[in-house]
DNA sequence: ATTATCTATAGATCTATAGATAATGC
DNA sequence: ATTATCTATAGATCTATAGATAATGC
């Protein structure tokens, strides 16, 4: 007897049965909703009541899905990494064998950039939350840092000698994730956002390390081919 | 009968005593005060009893100074931005006859940093909070796009032509701003900070605009007479 | 008289638990 | 029988207003 699938058709019917018509879960919808109102309110500032108004259901009812509005948050925010942290460790193993530290650079960051401008609601701006400073997420905020050593690690082997031997690896890190979240405020200013801001970005990564237009071209160039088969690899 | 400087003597004494021994205002303490919660609970995750608690007054009493919790953020939030917007302005007034773009954006980036170093309870935080989208903080946020504006003036001007021609003005302000701004972050993660990181996150600046280390010296011995001149302006 | 606090309190939330109910699944 | 909702409701806030009070200022 282990869980089944949810099928969306057994229990009580919604009081406003109309809502219920959607391809997500109840679970799904409620993250959804969630992830909206809490980019646009704060955590806080977004009430479970807001949640289930959005859903079509009663505030009640989301603590048949949720122990509490924390676990909805510390939901989106591990959903949010999880395809991040995949993908690096799998470009990092090619280091630097199949690819130059330059190349896996670009690779990463035109890749987060191309996440953080897709996800659904801005939800990269959850991380910019002074709530998520709560232990109650510390696993989420050791994962951004572990994503932060392996920017800095990559970022330090690939940094010209000048760069390297002013910024400690953990500033260079801290200055390239910086950089590819920019997306982040570009989303919520609502400029018109075009595909090219991801190669754009990755650029601006190599360039803050020293590198030369020349060698950024190379690096973009390796990154194309790393990353379709790291995405395959997954 | 213009208003008299405030005593901090008049008036009901406090039910706890003790919390009047400062030499600020109340106003300020409560300015002080909701700086501190509103960095680290945020805005709606702060109440105003738990600001009033740690001023040592009544949740009540703080309407006498401000009419309401948002009023409280709105003055923060004017008050951070000042210096800025006035030393800004003077450095720009003084391109291209006294300094080169790229000097006045050292200047300009490395006294950002500074301010945002140096100020009490990490108050740059506030910038990334959402409930400043309200149209109740437009004049705040202008004079962040204003800033920014003048981000991508001086960094289109300063910037090599390979990155002018990829990257417009707009995305280059954006982009500057958010390097600046990694002091933020730095402050949150509360790494050990040091001086020499607003040098370090100017020099970044003009990195990421594609400068010679040289070109970048250059500009920093530029910014430091230049800096000290408009500062005495004000 | 003015100032800066206090106490009292209204009214609106907000989170979460308990238990009932109306579907589907078997 | 299981699932996913519902209604009812407790208890804890939270913001803000009204009016009293205890200092200083003149």
């Amino acid at each position: 007897m282990t869980s089944a699938p949810p099928t969306n058709k057994a229990g009580r019917p919604r009081a406003n049965n109309d809502s219920r018509r959607s391809s997500l879960t109840s679970r799904e919808q409620i993250l959804d909703a969630a992830a909206a109102l809490f980019a646009e309110a704060g955590f806080s500032g977004t009430s479970t009541r807001a949640i289930a108004d959005r859903v079509g259901i009663r505030q009640q009812s989301l603590y048949y899905h949720f122990a509490g509005k924390d676990e909805i948050l510390a939901e989106l925010l591990s959903g949010s990494v999880r395809p991040s942290i995949e993908f690096v460790s799998d470009i990092e193993a090619r280091v630097p064998g199949e690819i130059s530290p330059a190349g896996a650079l670009f690779a990463l960051a035109s890749m987060d950039a191309r996440t953080l401008r897709n996800t659904p609601h801005n939800i990269g701006t959850l991380y910019l939350l002074p709530e998520i400073q709560d232990p109650r997420y510390d696993a989420f905020r050791n994962q951004r840092i572990a994503l932060r050593a392996i920017y800095g690690r990559l970022g330090a082997a690939a940094a010209v000698a000048d760069v390297r031997a002013t910024v400690s690896e953990d500033r260079i890190g801290v200055l390239l994730i910086q950089l590819a979240e920019v997306v982040i405020q570009l989303r919520r200013d609502e400029e018109s956002e075009s595909a090219d801001d991801d190669q754009t970005i990755a650029a601006s990564c190599l360039r803050v390390l020293g590198l030369s237009a020349a060698q950024i071209g190379a690096a973009r160039d390796e990154a194309g081919a790393v990353t379709a088969a790291a995405l395959l690899a997954l």
